[in-house]
RNA sequence: GGGGUCGUAGUUCAGCUGGUUAGAACGCCGGCCUGUCACGCCGGAGGUCGCGAGUUCGAGCCUCGUCGGCCCCGCCA
């Protein structure tokens, strides 16, 4: 025994586990990996061992009653190294759904390298374990073919995107993480420093102002696939830290910009054998909000929302004029073989409408004696608005009147939940990814919680030239040389062509209601740059992990990051965020005030 | 900050209107088996019902609190 294993340890590995085809019939391979399972037949052992590629089973046979005995100690998990002879499978002993399933190995040797305690959960997909289970042993979830695949196509996809740009003549930079607080915006993750007691490094929400000077700086087209970090609650879509791709070119306007990226989506989706048609189409911010409801629409249902105002103000119901007459809207939304919506789906559509804000919830649809209506209506006009949704027999219309903006956010909502029921259901046509550019983004918006005006998107963003003039008069009408990227409802992407000019800069400030000085406090360094020379420029930020999920097609970013967080921020593997030490704050010149 | 939902064996779950000894499947351990691949068959072990109070003769089940997972709103320039 001793001598076998000398033998095995100057042997390496010949051949991962999953390449393993009929072709290699003959070979003595060496393998490496983990025990998948163990099939132990009595005087005949199946051995399905795992590594990174795949599966392939092993088997050891009474005539080496030595191997076989070990064999059958082999469990779950253990790491073993062989060595066998790669056999063409008898006929009808083969396995059609393996790729591996034509061949066997015929071991002469094992050897142990490892055990392992028994698994928390079986090693398999789908996983069969909580997700919280499977964040406490993100090593053994990670293992799982699934998230090998995913962690993959990751790295595949980060490659991608680096040759991309590369041939394009864009650079990898990198930035700084320990950075200044912005106060705008999201809340930043802050670390104290130990040399300057009682000041605070911020990690970059987006290496933002550091791209911008990077242009300044004459390096004409940088990109970076970077860490950012935002200290805001989480979602399915949200991690507190994540990954974009950062682009900034100089000398642009932004339809290079929208060609570039869409090159780039084509080439990214490419890895999942998607095929994407170019060019995306364009929605005003304006047209976004008024046929979808949102910012991000979700295009793969082409149905929008439509304006029934006028129609409805001569529908003969008092409380619709009403509600014309003071300024309101009445929208429209058609709902496809909608008709057969149980009464109390629809009861319960009106209670959510009212929650999302709207007076109430008026719904048609055909019964055996006609149009039917939740509120009463002249006859004739009702078909005039059934017909001016193009609706037939099955569908169902959701009408919502309201101020504008409220009808279209409540049929909105809905739109998007029925998208979703239609794709659970596989009801839609085969378009899984469907893009759009959101674009004209107003410049400013009124924030209520803060009581003042604000970015939209961010303060460096610039204006729309022919709404220089506006800036002062009438601010919120101001649009902004800004554009996000959507792809089935999804944010994917945002950027902007900056401000490039200092006067420009400072009445963007004066408009925040900045002064001079709290200006050239918070952002002085940038301001200054942009004196000594700033070329006209403009960028772009993918969400990398986004992008990632839906290459995937998982529903979750959490499915396509190694080792993500919970919806609390925990990481549940390493326990962090964690106390520390007396002596480490002391350091710091830190003291917590209250232990809660 | 708010709403919803879940927490029972190693795992995934069931557990009725509060009532005797809390179940199943998978996994695990032992035995048998030469073509299995979700191997099969026989046997076995395995429980702080998330945690803490309360109500009750009696709590896995009801109430309150708390911790944690997931989803959503707010928030995310």
């Amino acid at each position: 025994m001793a001598k076998t294993a000398e033998t095995n340890q100057s042997s390496k590995r010949t051949t991962y586990c999953g390449d393993l085809r009929e072709d290699h019939a003959g070979q003595e391979v060496v393998l490496t990996g983990w025990v998948q399972r163990v099939r132990d037949i009595g005087n005949l052992v199946f051995v399905d061992l795992r590594d990174r590629t795949g599966l392939v089973q092993l088997v050891a046979r009474n005539e080496q009653p030595e191997l076989l005995e070990q064999a059958k100690k082999l469990r779950s998990e253990f790491i073993i190294k062989v060595r066998g002879t790669v056999k063409k499978r008898e006929a009808g002993a083969s396995n059609p759904s393996m790729p591996t399933g034509e061949v066997e190995v015929e071991l002469s040797e094992i050897k142990i390298l490892n055990l392992a305690k028994i698994p928390p959960f079986v090693i398999t997909d789908p996983p069969q374990a909580a997700e919280e289970l499977r964040f406490k042993y993100r090593y053994l979830d990670l293992r799982r073919p699934a998230m090998q695949r995913n962690i993959f196509l990751r790295h595949q996809a980060a490659l991608l995107t680096r040759n991309f740009l590369s041939q394009k003549d864009f650079i990898e930079i990198e930035t700084p993480f320990l950075t200044k607080s912005t106060p705008e915006g999201a809340r930043d993750y802050l670390v104290p420093s130990r040399i300057h007691k009682g000041k605070f490094y911020a990690l970059p929400q987006s290496p933002q102002l550091f791209k911008q000077m990077l242009m300044i700086a004459g390096f004409d087209r940088y990109f970076q696939i970077v860490r950012c970090f935002r200290d805001e609650d989480l979602r399915a879509d949200r991690q507190p830290e994540f990954t974009q791709i950062d682009i900034e070119m100089s000398f642009i306007e932004r339809e290079d910009l929208f060609d570039l990226t869409e090159e780039l989506m084509v080439e990214f989706f490419s890895l999942a054998g998607e095929k994407v048609s170019r060019p995306f189409p364009k929605l005003g911010y304006e047209e976004a909000m008024n046929r979808y409801g949102t910012d991000k629409p979700d295009l793969r249902d082409p149905i929008a929302i439509e304006d029934l105002t006028q129609l409805a103000s001569q529908s003969g119901s008092e409380l619709l004029s009403g509600i014309i007459q003071n300024g309101g809207a009445v929208k429209g939304l058609l709902v496809k073989g909608g008709g057969s919506l149980p009464r109390s789906r629809l009861d319960k559509l009106q209670e959510e409408a009212k929650i999302l804000g709207a007076g109430g919830l008026i719904w048609i649809k055909k019964t055996e004696n006609g149009l039917k209506s939740s509120l009463k209506l002249e006859p004739e006009k009702m078909r005039t608005i059934w017909e001016r949704l193009n609706a037939e027999d099955q569908d169902l219309e959701l009408l919502v009147a309201s101020p504008g903006e409220v009808a279209s956010r409540v049929l909105g909502e809905f739109r998007k939940n029925f998208i979703l029921e239609k794709i659970k259901a596989g009801k839609l046509p085969d378009m899984n990814l469907a893009f759009c550019w959101v674009t004209d983004f107003p410049l400013f918006e009124w924030s209520e919680e803060d009581q003042k005006i604000v970015s939209v998107h961010h303060p460096f963003t610039s204006p729309h030239p022919s709404d220089l003039d506006l800036m002062e008069q009438d601010p919120f009408k101001v649009k902004a040389l800004a554009y996000d990227l959507v792809i089935n409802g999804y944010e994917v992407g945002g950027g902007s062509i900056r401000i490039h000019q200092p006067e420009t800069q400072a009445k963007v400030f004066k408009v925040l209601g900045l002064t001079p000085e709290q200006a050239e406090e918070k952002f002085g360094f940038f301001l200054e740059a942009l004196t000594y020379g700033a070329p006209p420029h403009g960028g772009i930020a993918l969400g990398f992990d986004r992008l990632v999920m839906l290459l995937c097609g998982e529903e979750s970013i959490r499915e396509v990051i190694p080792f993500p967080k919970t919806t609390s921020a925990l990481c549940l593997l390493t326990g962090s965020p964690s106390a520390v030490d007396e002596n480490q704050l002391a350091e710091l010149g830190l003291k917590i005030k209250k232990q809660i």
